[in-house]
DNA sequence: TCTGGGGTCCTAGGACCC
DNA sequence: TCTGGGGTCCTAGGACCC
């Protein structure tokens, strides 16, 4: 199976500070990539994707276009605009060069997407000077080295770094000082806050919450009666300025999948299975290239409606082959067959998740008897490799050779 | 506004184990 | 025979993010 044993150097484990945090965020990633790249679309509204808007450029935005737009809707909105493909190479291209601005900035990097990145410069002070100077340096490395423009928010806390950078898009950058943290936050809108979308905006709203003020001064049973445990305290925390996550190196990826459109047309059952194949292929083709094995396979299936179905079967044995995947997909879509041949299915998804555990063997910076550094040593092993990753009691256990999970993707 | 393709995390019930 | 309390794993659904 795909166990690794790797040794992996010490220098190369990288030790948290304690913020400042920045949120770096490209600006209209793809449809900046296309200007950068065609000087005729620049300064002109550009939307990319043809079925639904993918990106559109800031002078598309401000006719109204927006991400995940109907392109129908979109191009009626602004009928001057230059629609074009998207060219995903040369954003995943683009993506990885600003990346390595980031690695030359800090080492405390936690990709959120392909265009967004945590940073924390805690410890950077000395060397590379104040926060928002570190900042600016970034924005003007990413524009000399890459070409696109980019956001910076910068702040104690991640969540204040993100909403900082979203408030000053586009092009932008913005501090948010250490004794104007709640002055900043309480007058946003309830939709700022990390983790509140359609669903809890229209609840919260309904009950007369429309700025993250107010929930804060909210009585957090109510919220929790009104949103569920987790999100309740969730919101609760980041309205009043509670976000003690700090930037964490090293995450792996927990699942991978790939799905397709089908459009309205009724699809019988030979041509959704020829789909579930040709979706098993392209995914365990980038399971083995990412040197992972899954163990669940989920099937997911979208309606005409809109209404959606998973059904999910895990194995025992961790598996990359595309021929046990295939079966497994294959049982899952028999199964649910009869329940969902006349519901007219227009988009059908496979996701691979549950992964093994790849580890690699760790040397670590102390042997013997003294263990005093053993709880820097967990911290820094958990900053890199997440806090689940290593306990104490295996590190005494195992003083000088600990495993953790593979380096990430 | 009727909607693509890729992800993350949480909740809740049931099976099973001690 | 009926019962408590706690844990893990699996399945299905849902909300949210870019």
């Amino acid at each position: 199976m795909l166990t690794w044993a790797v040794d992996l150097p010490c220098e190369h484990v990288f030790v948290s500070a304690e913020g400042p945090i920045l949120h770096a965020d490209l600006d209209a990633f793809y449809a900046s990539v296309e200007q950068r790249d065609d000087p005729a679309l620049r300064g002109r509204p550009v939307i990319v994707g043809t079925g639904v808007v993918l990106a559109a450029s800031y002078e598309a935005k401000a006719r109204g276009v927006r991400t995940a737009m109907n392109g129908r809707m979109a191009r009626g909105l602004c009928p001057d605009a230059i629609v074009v493909q998207p060219r995903m190479s040369a954003y995943s291209a683009a993506s990885k060069a600003v990346f390595e601005v980031f690695a030359d900035t800090t080492p405390l990097v936690e990709g959120l997407s392909i265009d967004e990145a945590f940073l924390d410069v805690g410890g950077l002070r000395r060397i590379a000077g104040t926060p928002s100077a570190i900042a600016a340096d970034l924005r003007r490395a990413v524009a000399s080295r890459v070409g696109l423009p980019i956001t910076v928010g910068v702040a104690r806390t991640k969540f204040l770094a993100k909403v900082a950078s979203g408030v000053a898009k586009p092009d932008g950058l913005l501090v948010v000082p250490h004794d104007a943290e709640l002055a900043f936050l309480h007058p946003l809108p309830v939709e700022r806050l990390w983790g509140v979308g359609a669903v809890t905006s229209a609840k919260l709203r309904a009950h007369g919450i429309t700025t993250v003020g107010q929930v804060a001064a909210f009585d957090i049973r109510e919220l929790v009666s009104m949103l569920g445990v987790g999100a309740g305290r969730h919101i609760h925390a980041l309205a009043n300025n509670h976000d003690p996550r700090r930037v964490r190196t090293g995450q792996r990826r927990r699942s991978m999948g790939a799905q397709r459109a089908l459009g309205s047309r009724r699809r019988d059952y030979a041509e959704l299975d020829a789909t579930i194949a040709a979706l098993v292929d392209r995914l365990a083709r980038r399971l083995r290239a990412a040197r992972r094995a899954c163990r669940t396979i989920t099937l997911r299936l979208r309606f005409a409606d809109f209404t959606r179905a998973t059904r999910s079967h895990t194995i025992r044995t961790p598996t990359d082959g595309t021929d046990p995947i295939l079966a497994t997909a294959r049982t899952l879509l028999t199964a649910a067959w009869p329940t969902i041949t006349d519901r007219g299915i227009t988009l059908i998804g496979l996701s691979l998740s549950n992964f093994d555990n790849d580890t690699v063997q760790l040397e670590l910076p102390f042997t013997g008897p003294d263990l005093t550094p053993l709880d820097s040593t967990l911290d820094t092993l958990r900053t890199r490799f997440g806090t689940g990753a290593v306990t104490r009691a295996a590190l005494l256990n195992q003083p000088d050779l600990v495993e953790v999970p593979l380096l990430p993707d």
